[in-house]
DNA sequence: TTGTATGCGTTATCAT
DNA sequence: ATGATAACGCATACAA
């Protein structure tokens, strides 16, 4: 007896929705031809295919991708869990990210972290519920031995990255880059400003590049460390007592400076611009990222710029290999974590043109 | 005859996966026992839930939520449109929508629009064949007309939206709070520098504000409406224009200007501070959004705040309840289409104080 | 409180 | 080239 139960669903206001069964009734196919006319269209003849898709045309018909999820296995879906999206690196990697579906076709998951580690364990719990295919992670909370073995393809975007695969800016080469461009303008002595940073995420080697440089160069140099927190009220107070310190100290002298971020960059500028009405000769700055605030300060700012673009496609490029790589009947998993770099581009703005 | 076809999925890398019918013959309980322990844990005695429980941990269940929504209709998915993510104003109204998963559990497909109808419309289709139970647009290529069509909960921020629910600031107020406080000064002229804007969106309150405001007041005012494209570039190099003839204009004069966004409002406040060091006693700035980059500037730019994260709460918040509403047995939809407004929050900084 | 039967809308397998 | 039928893993109406 067929409808013996009525569904509370088939009550609701969406009606019933249009199936692979009506489309098969109305055209005196079996579902099996309507799903190949999706499918493998090209083992229909022509005709079929032109009935079929008249028969599509006058049922209205909707396609839905949770029945074909449960039939095939597949979903294409990709979880994103990404730690914040107010600094503009994160929320333009993200953007990059999503807009790779033009290419790769796969949709997106996506969760903001909050620095809670049992937090995120609940999302990506979530997205593994979901059956996603694949994640890419650039949450700093959970370690990646952590993530390795979910046993599920992972790509990890600048954090610690050891047991996982992972795209990352060439740290190290930009802060040669910067710190060269420094010295060719003849810098007295060279500062490195930078937070507090782990050795193990990949950030810590503009540091090293940074150090690495001066001393084979055997170029006067400083690194200063120093927590800023995240607000822009007490970075702007650590810098102003970091620049204070600076005048003083190497009064008279000329000072390039590297620091970690186009932010902390454009604020130290700031309270030079405002202190002196102009960036004064002795000072030359270089931030690091790119990102818009680099180009929008009251003097344009020199930074070390990330392709973000080429990032994130790399990033998902990288994924979608490994999930393609799990859907053959024989996979064969990577062994090594894969490490792609992706080299930064400096730009030359006003802050390292010599001024005198 | 069980298993009379061998499906390749079974024999891919993920193996089995475990499912109700494992954890039911394993404590001899049937699916539904174990479903209800999901679903209405108290229906069950607490014994009986503590050896399912137990089950659960000894086989290692993974929960299938695709095979959930298909069975009961609810994907708990929303689907979202963006225009973009490089302006902090939707990075940060995705990042608030996309903390509400907290709140009130739905996960987030987002899309990146490209100001392309055609793209944008596939996105909707593709979201629609995910079973999305409602959107949240923020992109302005779809005509609400279009998006009412859908027959499904939506939300628009911040666009046309006569035929749409949707979650706005309250613009008009925004702008008579922004020109009250330049009146409060003294301006001999206040000017407010806005680009073409259509009159259905909400944004256009803020022209209509000021006007409104002035007329009302009987002061003396000017409405500049001019093209600035998207990029630094041609934005400052129209401001730079703006700004000569406003010096020309209203030389001697106190001026009181309000711009219609804190990007622009950076821009130019740094031609000036560029040009005299500082910011003049006869100029005041006023911007709009209340972004970071007011916050941060060289001089902190006076702004109306929006609320953002009450903003996002509101919009999902709205669209709950309209998802809920569908669910019931006789749903009620809205006759009309409901417009909720959030009233922003004038923030004073530096560029609206007298310094003389 | 628990179980049985049926359905959700597609894809995969085998057969013709 | 097409069809019949069994999955996919869970939820729900109804019975007990």
């Amino acid at each position: 007896m067929k409808n013996k139960y009525l569904k509370s669903r088939d009550i609701m206001a969406q009606s019933k929705n249009v199936t692979f069964a009506d489309i098969a009734k109305y055209t005196n196919f079996s579902k099996t031809t309507i799903s190949r006319y999706f499918n493998d269209p090209n083992s229909l003849t022509v005709e079929n295919q032109a009935i079929i898709s008249d028969a599509l045309e006058k049922l209205n018909y909707k396609e839905n991708k949770v029945a074909r999820i449960l039939a095939s296995g597949k979903t294409e879906f990709i979880g994103i869990i990404v730690p914040n999206l107010f600094l503009h690196y994160y929320s333009e990697i993200l953007n990059q990210i999503l807009s790779t579906y033009e290419t790769f076709g796969y949709k997106f998951l996506v969760f903001v972290g909050n620095e809670n580690e049992e937090t995120e364990r609940r999302y990506i719990q979530e997205l593994l519920a979901y059956k996603i295919e694949g994640m890419i992670i650039l949450s700093h909370t959970i370690p990646s031995i952590e993530l390795a073995s979910l046993q599920i393809p992972i790509v990890t975007i600048e954090r610690e990255d050891r047991h996982v695969n992972s795209v990352n800016t060439d740290n190290y080469m930009g802060a040669i880059q910067a710190t060269s461009l420094l010295a060719r303008h003849n810098c007295d002595v060279l500062i490195h400003i930078n937070t507090p940073t782990s050795e193990d995420i990949p950030a810590y080697d503009r540091i090293r590049g940074f150090k690495d440089f001066c001393e084979d160069n055997h170029l006067n140099h400083r690194i200063i460390i120093h927590e800023m927190e995240r607000t822009h009220e007490s970075a702007s107070m650590h810098l102003r007592s970091i620049l204070s310190e600076l005048e003083q100290e190497y009064s008279g002298l000329k000072k390039g400076i590297f620091i970690s971020n186009d932010t902390h960059a454009n604020i130290l500028l700031n309270l030079i611009v405002r202190k002196y009405g102009t960036l004064p000769d002795d000072f030359l700055i270089i931030g690091y990222d790119g990102s818009p605030v680099s180009k929008e300060a009251v003097i344009p700012i020199s930074t070390v710029g990330q392709q973000i673009d080429k990032i994130a496609f790399e990033a998902v490029s990288l994924l979608v290999t490994q999930m393609d790589e799990r859907k053959k009947r024989r996979p064969a998993p990577l062994r090594e974590p894969v490490h792609k770099m992706i080299t930064p581009v400096l730009i030359r703005r006003e802050t390292t043109e010599d001024r005198d």
